[in-house]
DNA sequence: CGGATTATATACCAATCAGTATATAACGTC
DNA sequence: GACGTTATATACTGATTGGTATATAATCCG
């Protein structure tokens, strides 16, 4: 083997989630490399050879992002004693980060979609890819208990409902609803399945 | 009289049209000064001598946009025979500008509102405002026609769901759903109301 | 311990940004 | 037509941006 080189002194994963936080506060026009430099303790050069320029950095924080909510709502949407359960479950979920001073951030990856200065195709191919996965989480669950819903029940048309719902949600958040508001929206779903 | 001066030989309404385009494309982050000058044709004097800086500036065309869409809002909302009927209205006039082509730059204001390198506190209240108002329109216009709807009918709930169904509608308009895929969610409204 | 390799630190660069100083042009009044 | 006033045009400034060139430090293998 060739000689050996210097180890890296940062873990890439604590990377990702300081600078998760800083473009989630902050946007991603807004986010200086210092801004990230600062919040890392990494230098620039040390950034750009593990994670290239700032749009590459990006997507890796929103992929990651993506992931680790992905994974928590199939969790949540896969246990229950029924679909209607299961779902009433998930959007509870949401409570704490669409309301109060933690809702004030809004959602990554929608603040993202919003943010009218990126048009980078895999981004938007990210959060396409996330919204399409969550959809799909959803509409599987409801047609798997099919049987409990009325013959002319359009899962499909609920499905995107709640979809929308749950972006207003969470864009709605910037403005710090109670957690009171927000349940009293998640309540009316009931409505939406029957 | 005194002597009178040089007359301007722009519409400031014209020019606040224009800066609204290119602020509602690119975002207030990502529009520069240099954007606007060439959309409008104004030299940097002329914008900083009728609308003061580029926060001042973008607070009037937001300010303007919030009261052309409000005036809107409130004749479709105040037109037809009963609420149901108003509200499906209302909701049938977003499909255009939330699907489609025209849906990729999404509303001005929620787009602002997720902005994370905004913070005017003038601007969120602006955005508050228009929400407030459109909010108070539809529980009006639900709480006008309470004889039609059960007793049981919570008037206030059902209208902050339609507002984060419209504020989501807006949101994943950047991902330009077919027309089809707004109105189904817009059908699914009549099940709020009952 | 010496050398190859890669990470880090410092300093820097060209471009772009919002905002302005200075000069000039267009008007109405007298 | 000269004057006072305000709009426009040109050119500029200091600050900040994303990104990099250069130098140095830390590691493992032989």
């Amino acid at each position: 083997m060739d000689a050996m080189a210097r180890p890296r002194t940062f873990d890439p994963n604590d990377v990702l989630l300081a600078a998760r936080q800083i473009f989630w506060r902050k946007g991603y026009q807004s986010t200086s490399l210092d801004d990230i430099t600062e919040a890392t303790g990494l230098t620039k050069p040390s950034l750009y050879a593990a994670f290239g320029d700032k749009a590459s950095l990006f997507l890796k924080v929103l992929d990651h992002y993506h992931e680790q909510l992905i994974t928590r709502f199939e969790r949540i949407l896969s246990e229950g004693p029924n679909a209607r359960a299961a779902i009433e479950a998930w959007a509870m979920s949401l409570v704490p980060i669409c309301s109060g001073e933690r809702g004030r951030n809004g959602c990554l990856s929608i603040n993202t979609l919003i943010d009218g200065g990126l048009n980078d195709p895999a981004i938007e191919r990210s959060i396409a890819d996330f919204n399409a996965r969550l959809e799909s989480l959803i509409l599987k669950r409801l047609e798997a208990d099919a049987a409990q819903f009325p013959p002319d029940f359009d899962a499909v048309a609920a499905t995107r409902t709640i979809m929308a719902i749950y972006v207003g949600l969470m864009t709605l958040a910037k403005q710090k609803p109670s957690p009171q508001q927000v349940k009293m929206v998640i309540g009316q779903i009931g409505k939406l399945l029957s």
